[in-house]
DNA sequence: GTGGCATCTTGTCAATGGCAAGATAGGATC
DNA sequence: GATCCTATCTTGCCATTGACAAGATGCCAC
């Protein structure tokens, strides 16, 4: 059905998103270029709009993707350390899709379904903490939360930023582990 | 100097950066146009060209810049948390700067004012965590440097994402050494 | 089989980045 | 003070891009 060669494509939404995640793993998001995708997909320059509308559009069904799929690795983890391990290995996994999600320029923020996705992704991590915090009366959940996820976020962002000195070496989860238990621990 | 109106312009470099600064805040780095900022500078189109070669060397020109002033500031810094609180701080007063310093995909990352600039930074985050690590015999400084940089990045960038949640309230200096006090203390 | 509609194409326009060639000014040298 | 010399800035140009408009194609319901 990919190979349709028809005047309709088959699933031409499908193949641009695959193909976005593609081009931006090369070059970023910045260096995006609808023409590009459309290229790839061996369609004409125009065919993208119908689909995402603008550019804008296109990135936001990518951002909604990406959080769907940033949900379903929370959910799987079974701690707050596997949670937090599985964040990092999701930004560096899915690197096109995690470095979209947290460019609100780049997409519709006020996006339904993006919204909703981001709704799973944040109760997903929250339930994460939920398992660290009971046994502590004074706990205080939300600071919990927060530091859990800036941690796990600024390590897997400076990661992908290639701004870590080499000495922390080549493997994300190993690294993210040692780093994460320095506050979950 | 900077209403001379002849052929000259005077300091256009610096009046490049500033505009630069100014429409990074408005729209983002991915939106920025060297026309625009000659426009602003009332330069002709090209002239950008000549103090910086293109777009990706303006951008490196500013994410230099950057990371020096993130080491004056992380320099002034006392001790870990005070250093934490004030990357949040920099990040918050100049996103421009910090929006393209972590974005090594804009800029040439093998210019040698822009390494010297980031050594500063790095000197400056570790001499910080080297305040911590004193007491305690068993410490990793470089877990504790890795961790203290992440969480600290992590909330910046969450918070110029827009990401956190209203609760976590409007004023970005406390709320960061609320969640740093959970790696610090 | 016919009409309707989603899908895709072709054509066009303004804006952008980057390059080349020329104009201008301010200072160095004599 | 005249002249060159070089950094600075301008004008002109081209390929690429995003977005829009109008038309072509094929699938599906009826």
């Amino acid at each position: 059905m990919t190979s349709s060669r028809g005047y309709h494509h088959g699933d031409l939404r499908r193949a641009l998103l695959a193909a976005a995640v593609e081009a931006i793993d090369e070059a970023g998001p910045t260096a995006l270029s609808l023409r590009d995708l459309a290229r790839r997909a061996g369609v004409s320059h125009a065919a993208p709009a119908h689909h995402f509308g603008d550019k804008a559009g296109l990135l936001t069904a990518l951002a909604a993707e990406g959080f769907d799929l940033l949900a379903e690795a929370l959910e799987a983890a079974d701690d707050l350390l596997a949670a937090g391990v599985a964040y990092v290995d999701f930004a560096v996994r899915h690197r096109a899709h995690f470095e979209v999600m947290f460019r609100p320029e780049l997409y519709r923020a006020d996006d339904a379904e993006l919204i909703a996705a981001r709704g799973r992704s944040s109760a997903a991590l929250r339930s994460g903490v939920a398992t660290l915090s009971t046994d502590d009366a004074s706990a205080d959940t939300d600071r919990d939360a927060l530091a859990a996820w800036s941690i796990a976020h600024g390590f897997a962002t400076l990661w992908l930023a290639g701004a870590l000195p080499d000495r922390v070496g080549a493997d994300p989860h190993d690294a993210a582990r040692t780093v994460l238990r320095r506050l979950f621990d």
